[in-house]
DNA sequence: TCACCATATATTTTATACAATTAAATTGCA
DNA sequence: TGCAATTTAATTGTATAAAATATATGGTGA
C-alpha cells in the first residue's frame, strides 16, 4: 500500500469534491449575482445582521486577505455596508442593507436545488457531516 | 430549521476542511519546494512516469487552465519535461525527469507527518474516504 | 480535397485563498 | 502617564480555479 498513491490519499478527494460542489453552485448561484464565498457570507449576515470582519472570518475560516475585497464587492453591490465601530476603531462591522435582506428570498430555492445534485441519505449526509465538523475541529 | 443557515449546510464544512488539510500540508511541502495542488500531480507522475495534460486533468479534475501554468512551474523546476506527442500534435505529454522522479525520496514522510494532525480512527476514515468518493462520483 | 466538426491545449479574465507585511487603534503595565 | 505589546484590518505577492475564448491539430463525409 504506497501511501504517495493519489488513490490511497484521504485528502484529495476532499480537495476535488469541494470544488465539485462550489461548481454545482455556481449556475445557481449566477442568478442571483452571488459568488460560493459570497453566498456563506451572505448567509451568516441573514442570520445575524451584523457582524464584523474578525467575526467573519472566524466563523468562514478565512482572513482580512480574501474578506477584504470580498466585502468591498457586496458593498459596491449594495448588499452591506462597511463602518468602523465607534467602540473600537480597529473593528469594521459589516451590516445587511434592505438590498441585501431581499436578496435571502431569492436564494430560498438553492439548498433544495442543490440537494437533488446530492443524492446522499440522510444518514450518509449526517454521517459526512460529523467527520467533516471533526477534521475541521482538529484545525 | 432554516436551510439558508450555514450550521445546517453540508457543503460548508467540506469546503472549508478542504482548505483546511491544504493548510496542513504547507508547511510540509515547502521543504520539498511543491504547493499542494503540484503535490499530487506530482503523484500522479510518480506513479505513471507520463500522462498527458488531458489525463492528469480527467484524475485530478481540474482544467488546462489551471494545468498549464502549474505544469510550466514544475518544468522551471526541473522535475518534468512537456512535449508534444508526435502521433498528435495537439496531445501535451508530461513525463517525470530524474531530478522529479528523486524528489519522491524527500517526500516519502509527508503522508505519515500529515496523518499525526488528523485524528480519525480507521473506520472513520475509510467512512469519509467512500462517501466522498461517492459524493465525487455524482458530478 | 476541402469544408467542417471535434479534440486538446493555451490564454484571458475574474475571484478566491493565504502568507507576510504594514498600519492604526487599543490595552496593559511599569 | 508613557510606551511596548496586542489586536484588527488592509495591502502585497503568489498560486490556484474556473468560465470563456482562441488556436492548432485531427478526423470525416460529400
Amino acid at each position: 500500500m504506497d501511501p504517495l498513491k493519489l488513490e490511497n490519499q484521504l485528502c484529495f478527494p476532499l480537495y476535488a469534491a469541494a470544488r465539485g460542489v462550489v461548481k454545482l453552485y455556481t449556475p445557481l448561484l449566477d442568478k442571483i449575482g452571488l459568488t460560493y464565498t459570497q453566498y456563506v457570507t451572505m448567509m451568516l449576515l441573514w442570520e445575524h445582521r451584523q457582524l464584523s470582519v474578525k467575526q467573519l472570518g472566524e466563523r468562514l475560516y478565512l482572513d482580512s486577505g480574501t474578506l477584504t475585497p470580498l466585502l468591498k464587492k457586496l458593498e459596491a453591490q449594495g448588499l452591506v455596508t462597511r463602518r468602523r465601530a465607534s467602540e473600537d476603531e480597529r473593528s469594521l462591522i459589516v451590516t445587511l442593507t434592505d438590498a441585501g435582506g431581499a436578496l435571502r428570498e431569492r436564494a430560498l430555492g438553492i439548498p433544495q436545488a442543490l440537494g437533488q445534485c446530492i443524492q446522499l441519505s440522510n444518514g450518509e449526509a449526517g454521517t459526512l457531516y460529523t467527520l467533516l465538523y471533526k477534521l475541521l475541529g482538529q484545525m
